[in-house]
DNA sequence: CTGAAAGCGCTTACAG
DNA sequence: CTGAAAGCGCTTACAG
């Protein structure tokens, strides 16, 4: 086992100082062709590489950004972080992932954990708990450090910082129109309880949608899901007991869901019920029948925040004042089998 | 904005030595209670955080492990992940994530990268072109400088190292009997080329099935995909020319591509047609008819992995000559609809 | 052209 | 009980 070499034992070795090993390696001009060629040789022979975390601490930038997110299984996110890791790395950073299982104090913790020096910031998506306890001062703490933020997907207007989102009121409403325009009339919507940002502005897309054709709300059909391991009997019921011909999923699994039951309830797919999901995950697309859904682009999403943060950092110090911008990255409505 | 304070801020407001708050704040004897208790409440009112590139640097420890993976969209390897951070973080560890998008260049990037301090060891899965080329130099590099590495699921024997794996083919041995069992004789296998470890296992494990119960072996009914974005016609194929009655398919992709284009020609799953996937993820749990399937769980795996790693990396450091140990956790077989 | 010194933020053995 | 010094591994302004 050869331990990893140093300016140190290179220069002991060479019988020059520190400096002058430094600055040969970094091909200063104060340094002779033969001292800087001597150097250099023996530190590809001893296969020299900087210490990261020196460089670190001299530099006060650790080229590592982080992105805390709710839950990796959901395929959203895992398509968000491979936008952010492959801009991250074009641009010489690195990328450390933190989980908040959806707590709040997962979140704050892995925040004041990280924001002491471990990284140059943070790129996140809030926790539901958080969103429903309203506490952000964590991440008003870390901005006021000057460490930048930038928010994705669930965001918070209580915030002050770069964020990238997408229109979920409009996508919602366009995907509501769609069913309107294929002749659909009894429209339900499965949603989240309304803490949950993105639910609340699906929600409210959905709504306007309907206002916008006078089609009168029926508050029967609004299902808000509050717990995501026991919700099949509300659908079940949601189907059961109201005269629907579609629905209107804010995310994969109500959709899927939804059509494994409204089958076994003996309703045909699109046939019956025409549903339209949120999130062109993997669900979405190896479903039987296929589901049509609205596509969020997670990884243009990931790729855009990461873009924003990396430049703020790469950008001198002093423009802080710069104005936070809010980006919107289009949705598309993917057409497959589950609408008619 | 306020920046972060350093013990030299504090020390310089208290009129003390860096030291005394140093030794103050870490609760030291060798300080007077009253000192002790001046400087503390100071910190906590400035809201004092050790620099924690500072403390790695001394320490010569970041607290930091990387987990490498080929992809993140799979939904095996986001279990994994899952399961790697809940341990990590529960031992006081940060996990770093790579993602080496099955490029052998890329892998061997972030492993120099990180192997000069950034962190304290690996977990890795390696890339299907590492796989390929059987070049691991990278690996017993950073295995050489004394910085511990976890392989997992797809591993190699000429790396001597920790590693957790499933009996592949042991599992894809059960699958195979268990379709044996159902009646069928006439299976075929979806698999990958074999340089992809867990591909070449599990086909043998298929054959050994067969060989078992004295089924003679056709080549025709191995399937072996090697382009990953270009395999439906080649499945089409297999399905139409062969008098097949069961597939046992070595992924969940190739199982519900198998079912669907079985579908479409007029075959019935699983009446006419039974399948089997690996790995229990979003597609078998979801698609219809729902598919049975082996169940690898990734978190299972993640967890151990970190569990090994951190073990090593915690444990005082002339253990070294600890023997590797190589974990083969259980795998299951999880019957759903698409057999029969 | 080379090197000693100061510094990034911290800890700890050692003096006083 | 307090503090100066050395050190983790590096860089760079400054002397010589």
């Amino acid at each position: 086992m050869k331990r990893k070499v140093t300016l140190k034992q290179i220069a002991k070795e060479l019988d020059v100082s520190i400096s002058t090993v430094s600055k040969s390696l970094r091909n200063s001009l104060e340094i002779s062709e033969d001292t800087r060629q001597k150097v250099q040789a023996f530190a590809k022979l001893y296969n020299y590489k900087p210490n990261n975390i020196a460089l670190s601490l001299k530099n006060k930038k650790t080229k590592t950004i982080c992105i805390i997110i709710p839950e990796i299984i959901h395929h959203f996110f895992a398509t968000v972080i491979s936008g952010v890791e492959h801009v991250a790395n074009e641009k010489g950073y690195n990328v450390l992932i933190c989980l908040s299982d959806e707590s709040f104090d997962k979140e704050v913790i892995n925040m004041e954990m990280l924001a002491n020096g471990s990284i140059d910031g943070f790129i996140m998506s809030l926790s539901k708990e958080t969103q429903q306890k309203k506490d952000f001062h964590h991440i008003s703490e870390v901005i006021n450090q000057g460490m930048p933020v930038v928010m994705f997907d669930r965001v918070t207007n209580e915030i002050l910082c770069d964020k990238v989102i997408i229109d979920d009121n409009l996508a919602a409403f366009n995907a509501t129109q769609y069913l309107i325009d294929k002749g659909h009339a009894k429209i339900a919507i499965i949603s989240t309880i309304d803490y949950v940002s993105v639910g609340k502005l699906r929600t409210e897309g959905y709504i306007k949608a309907l206002k916008n054709n006078d089609i009168p709300l029926d508050e029967n059909l609004i299902l808000k899901i509050e717990d995501i391991d026991n919700f099949e009997e509300a659908i079940q019921n949601l189907i059961a007991t109201n005269d629907i011909d579609a629905i209107f999923a804010v995310n994969e699994l109500f959709a899927v869901t939804a059509i494994k039951l409204a089958t076994k309830m003996g309703k045909k797919v699109p046939e019956d019920l025409s549903v339209i999901g949120f999130t062109d995950g993997i669900i979405s697309k190896f479903s039987s029948p296929c589901i049509t859904t609205v596509s969020q682009n997670g990884v243009k999403m990931g790729a855009k925040a990461a873009k924003m943060l990396i430049e703020r950092l790469d950008s001198e110090e002093d423009d802080e004042e710069e104005k936070y911008r809010t980006e919107v990255i289009e949705t598309e409505l993917v057409e497959r089998e589950s609408t008619i």
